[in-house]
DNA sequence: AACATTTTTGTAAGTGCTTACACAACCTGA
DNA sequence: TCAGGTTGTGTAAGCACTTACAAAAATGTT
């Protein structure tokens, strides 16, 4: 809109240098008071603000961190953004968010674009980042050449990678294990793709019935194709398994949205929960507290990997070795639906 | 981490001069298919991503857009963020993103980092943004002077400011009064501060009631002070002033977290839904489907009006002139607590 | 007052890219 | 073969800022 405002403007109107200009901008400490007051009232007085671009271009940072994830509207990775955002700024460091979809192509322009613009570092929200194959991941290798990569709930093991995470196998095992203590020895794993870490949790599921010498029934490991918001089609797809035969007396859901979906089926088949059949959310999101009956669900503590996460690559970025991988505990929170 | 790779180590390897690839770069016409070809090889040889500083600096414009948010970890404004980042992207713009929380001095920083970085507009995702005195709108005004200033859900009269909302009064005023038509003639209004337009949503249903001739009782607008997603804690509150007295034969919540914690109150008061107490939601998110019974809201067509927004945005970005508002009609969907 | 220090300020050379302008190379058709 | 295009490429001047280095000013010391 309107010309810019440049710190020649204030330096001409203060009568001193550019250079004294700048000074005074980054607070530099060799700057008389009376010419930082004088300086101080003409950039007040004249609305300046300084430009980022050159900024950036003189100092090859502006304090900004990159984020990327597939969907800013999913609850968990808006949850994982806000605490994360919260957390940079805390440290005095800016965001910029790209969300990415769900392809390939579009996760490697959305980096490439962050590394363009010459981001303190990128973190990936979610393990959706990481692709089945050691070559699918180069382009993140490569950007991690370039600038520390935060993963958050991903496991990669590059060099300048580093990943904060909940051990979703363990928390998994544990909510299936306790399924089958209380006697639900049929229980179904009901996933989608965009539960990120499904096949981490997917395993701990096996796991628990190897442990226990029970039969691992493929029948029983459900993938949802569906639209992740959509409960009724869950619902409908759950009775179109019943219906087709498959046996099953509890429900371990890959999100709290699926276990939502698998209540309202329950509910629908006219099956008691928690005795006729068992379920379990994952990621223990407020959806848990608004179903009837309440969805027992896996806590992950998103706010403390958040946290921790940030901690960590304040660290990296002061230039302190850092741990390049740090796992927390999940933990089941039992409501009425176990 | 390491030197950065420049146009210079191109234009050496290439043996041709920078301009020319700054031309390959950007997609200029005007250079030979062979001279192209091996500039762009050499790009992928030595990984070479175009530094945005520099650029931006040269253009004053990288293609990007801030978002100002108070928090993108609320359900409405992290769908919001999302539809209008995926507009952008669409667009070729990309996002930067700053929550802000709800004190004033932050939003002011946020809005003032943002314009340090020369975004091409600046979007503000609800009305928390318009504060109640002039006076402490005025950062709002400058900036509009400097950059477009789109406000989704907000309503201001600054020049360069632009709006695109759906009409809460009316929204509102309809769903009491559908609430009123079937016999509910002392609806609670249930609000808390985060909710955005709320005083537009309380005028709207106190109109209602004087359009029917009915007493607008005080008591029945409730302000609920608690956390937006403790459903406990809300359903306690309802508890409460059903205890201290005052009587209600019906809800209107100004978001659907809000009507999900009413809907717990009625339920754990033995209440019969919708006979004795019916309930309404806003934002038509996803929790509607969630709760049993299921909740019936006002849908205020966010995907919309997020689209819109970007699409006036990016007219006026083309220089073309655009309105200044642009309200659609929100739209009671009636479930099962009506 | 003369000198040594310290503090404050200015000059100018980057930072990586875009682009106006100039020039060279390559075509036309007469 | 040459004037008059086109097309392709290079030179150099920005863009708004930082900062090393040099110079000037202020201060302290004798």
């Amino acid at each position: 809109m309107e010309k810019q405002v440049t710190i020649y403007d204030i330096s001409e109107k203060a009568g001193v240098s550019i250079a004294t200009v700048s000074r005074v901008l980054n607070g530099n400490s060799n700057v008389k008071q009376k010419t930082r007051k004088k300086v101080l009232d003409i950039i007040e007085e004249l609305g300046y603000t300084p430009n980022a671009f050159a900024r950036g271009l003189g100092l090859d940072s502006m304090n900004t961190i990159g984020i990327l994830c597939a969907d800013s509207s999913d609850t968990y990775i808006a949850k994982a953004i806000f605490y994360i955002e919260r957390a940079l700024r805390e440290n005095g460091y800016n965001t910029i968010l790209c969300c990415t979809g769900y392809k390939l192509e579009n996760k490697k322009k959305a980096l490439s674009l962050l590394l363009s613009k010459r981001v303190d570092s990128i973190i990936m929200v979610g393990s959706h980042f990481v692709e089945e194959s050691e070559e699918d991941n180069a382009h993140i290798r490569e950007a991690a050449m370039r600038t520390p990569v935060m993963f958050l709930n991903a496991d990669l093991d590059y060099k300048n990678v580093f990943c904060t995470l909940c051990d979703d196998y363990k928390a998994s095992f544990e909510a299936t294990q306790s399924l089958i203590d209380k006697g639900h020895k049929n229980v179904l794993f009901f996933y989608n793709s965009n539960s990120y870490g499904a096949k981490k949790k997917l395993s701990g599921y096996q796991a628990a019935y190897l442990q226990n010498e029970l039969p691992v029934n493929k029948d029983l490991i459900y993938f949802y194709h569906g639209n992740n918001e959509d409960i009724q089609s869950m619902a409908e797809c759950l009775k179109k398994l019943e219906k087709s035969g498959v046996d099953f007396d509890g429900i371990f859901a890959s999100d709290d949205n699926l276990g939502i979906g698998a209540i309202r089926y329950a509910k629908t088949s006219g099956k008691r929960i928690p005795e006729d059949i068992a379920i379990i959310g994952y990621n223990n999101s407020m959806l848990t507290e608004c179903s009837t009956p309440r969805l027992s669900s896996v806590d992950n503590h998103l706010e403390t990997l958040c946290s921790q996460l940030v901690k960590t690559l304040m660290g990296i970025l002061s230039g302190n070795e850092m741990p390049q991988k740090i796992i927390f505990s999940g933990e089941l929170v039992n409501r009425e639906t176990t």
